[in-house]
RNA sequence: CAAGCAAAUCCCUCUAUCGCCUCCUGAAAUAUGGAGGAGGAAAGUCCGGGCAACAUAGAGCAUCCUGCUUCCUAACGGGAAGACGCAUGGUAACAUGUGAUAGAAAGUGCCACAGAAAAUAAACCGCCAGUAGCAAUACCGGUAAGGGUGAAAACGUGAGGUAAGAGCUCACGGCUUUGCAUAGGAAUAUGCAUCGCGGUAAACCUCAGGAGUUGAAAGACCAAAUAGGUCCCGAACAUGAAGCUGCUCGUUUCAUCACUUCGGUGUAUUCGGGAUGGGUAGGUUGAUGGAGGACGGAAGCAAUUCCGCCCCUAGAUAAAUGAUAGAUAAGGUUGCUAUUCUUAGCAACUGAUACAGAACCCGGCUUAUGGAUUUGCAUUUUUU
RNA sequence: UGUCCGAUAGUGUAACUGGCAACACGUCUGGUUUUGGUCCAGAAGAGUCUAGGUUCGAGCCCUAGUCGGACAA
């Protein structure tokens, strides 16, 4: 059976490597989401993201905290059956940035389908 | 029974699967097992304090804040009780609501338009005396009673007084200063005497009281790599002239830096190694047991305080407390039945919901909010 | 987390010490021109972010809120 683990080493925590995440890496958008992404050399994971959601198109922190839980749940099944296999087989180490820029809250069901289809989207690119 | 007002309390439930954070168990781990995991406002950041660093003889000035009294409190611009004013209701007693409520009799300023005049004063109409004139009237002086203007007109009413008038004098009344007496702990109230009479201090200001500055991104500790600093050890030596040599390299002597006991030593430069201080990334701490809460008793009108006993109740750090499915409680909607026409029962559907997410911690204030329960208040209807 | 500013016609700004909310551009109407532009003449368009208070009277003073912005790493 499968282990649909998300733990704080698969997060990306360093503020000096958020910058360098925003200056260098290379981004695309896919309603509703944006992700910008750059490879690395080592990681003890396949993958570090970090999920954000804009204060200036929610102003209240129970929004922005619903839409981040339910991104977060998205990705932990889209990574452990889409995205970490693939990683594997081409030996690469990713730094990610998701960015929510929708204008409102939409269900989680629909949330994991634009998810996966945006993370198909980042392997092809790749 | 119903709706209303006020106060207090409570509210993200339970089960399953997957997952997050902290703690415990464990030799150890991201394993296994166990325990726990948002609020009354966590919000706004409007006040006050704890805590920390720095500063600091004392006093004054400046700046800012507060402003009826007493009490509560760690403290407050908060709260409690009271005083006084205003508004509404009431014949009144009083009730309810509300108030930045010290000082306008220290001084300065302002009071548009209108109006004669907006504050040491001032005369447009009017009233009165005098002079001139037959008279109308003119000149000069007195006068704040009356008119009109305005938000506000020199305290109001009456009498005396006067040529006409005027707090000019008196009586009554309103506000007010000072003193005395009585009541009260005080604000204040009542009485007597006395002084005075436009408003404005959310105008400057005066008086009284208070405020050191900066905030956890404060502060304390540990500390990789790289570069550079300091110290120690080891190695090497630049330039010129002459000699050795056919020439280069090399080597010797002398000079170019200092000291010298003439053997050398030191300084400077380069390389290698080691140690060490500061300190970056990063980490630990600060940081969650406290002006803590529940219950009982005592003191007090109350806010609150004291005593006893019990309880431990988030601790993240680019930031956890979630997702999915199901279940019901209160409630809601629809239908059916009974009925005093408003309730009751049954069934189906819906349904854990409003406002809203801790970020060092407390005490308040303000703002946003759907329901449930309890208590109190007065009102209406029905029955007895 | 803390500190500090601002909000006025469609737009950009004024309004001193509280006393009729002003100017420019834009809009509309008319004229000039064959037409458009330029130019000339005229008009409309706000009650000052919201609520409450002080005052005879508030854009201005005070209190609370809403929105926008700046600064401190």
């Amino acid at each position: 059976m499968k282990k649909y683990y998300f733990r704080k080493e698969e997060r990306l925590c360093s503020i000096k490597q958020i910058e360098q995440l925003y200056s260098l890496g290379s981004s695309f958008s896919f309603y509703p989401f944006r992700i910008i992404h750059s490879s690395v050399s080592t990681l003890t994971v396949p993958a570090q993201i970090v999920i954000s959601v804009p204060k200036r198109k929610f102003k209240r922190a129970v929004d922005r905290n619903r839409i981040k839980r339910q991104i977060r749940e998205a990705y932990r099944f889209a990574k452990t059956d889409l995205l970490y296999p693939a990683l594997i087989e081409k030996t690469l180490h990713l730094h990610l940035l998701i960015i929510y820029t929708g204008n409102e809250i939409i269900t989680t069901e629909s949330i994991r389908k634009k998810l996966n289809l945006a993370l198909e989207r980042l392997l092809n690119k790749i």
